[in-house]
DNA sequence: TTGCATAATCTACATTTGTAAATAATGCGC
DNA sequence: GCGCATTATTTACAAATGTAGATTATGCAA
């Protein structure tokens, strides 16, 4: 089974989105990446990394000395878990309120307001037939 | 300051529903409340609530030997901070691919996608201008 | 071959969250 | 006024999360 129910903190996060734009790569490279942005040292960073290896979200394999870690969720399915989070928690699974509240409270533009016509239009078309 | 951004659990969603629902109101019935869906006693629906109110999402007051308690933040409130912690932190605060998802992993009918739409043009007409 | 820089491992500790038992208070009905 | 049912208070404890120091291993450069 691949994509179980993805659940990330704050944290988890943060590491996961390096990781993923620079996978393969090692708990080092995360840390220096992470640094200015969090100050976090780097054994805790690798606490982190190790910790999600175990929950499954990121894989790890040892090269010589190094460890060399990769994501084993896709960017795709962890935004998936977050959002339908939401959604269930914060909206009993109704789509509608939560597009009402992203509307609401986001202050959108005439363009920004086109492209979502236009999601929904094209979602229209291939949703048809 | 009205609205902090509100942060809650799994399980502070299930108290503070029941309490939307039933407030003013005091920890006993919200245990009722709660105890089909989630099997809670007594002192655990109570010590959620106390941390709560710590929190500030509930508000609680003394009367005679009652605790009567509150919501310190509104449905609206609650909503609005899990979604955009969702936006924020899966999205990278970008609207569009949050819909995105929403129209690829729910598979909605003809109304749904029209109700959509429909909202995007009620916001096209208030925006304007 | 050995020292050093780098990386890994181990251990730790505070806070938050989930869950609840045990004990105490209190007020209403008799 | 007293006992009982109801509610409140206190205390606890395990797991998860956030954060990191201390110690150890290791391989390359000299």
């Amino acid at each position: 089974m691949p994509a179980p129910n993805v659940e990330l903190t704050e944290s988890e996060w943060s590491v996961i989105k390096a990781v993923w734009e620079a996978e393969p790569c090692t708990a080092p490279a995360i840390q220096e990446k992470l640094f200015k942005p969090t100050g976090w040292h780097y054994s805790t960073v690798r606490t982190l990394m190790d910790r999600m290896v175990t929950k499954g979200v990121l894989r790890a394999k040892k090269q010589g000395k190094l460890t060399i870690y990769q994501s084993a969720v896709t960017r795709a399915q962890a935004q998936h878990g977050e959002l339908f989070y939401a959604l269930k928690h914060a909206f009993n699974g109704a789509l509608t309120p939560m597009v009402q509240c992203l509307l609401e409270s986001k202050d959108l533009n005439a363009a920004e307001l086109a492209e979502l016509e236009l999601l929904i239009k094209a979602k229209k078309k291939s949703a048809k037939k």
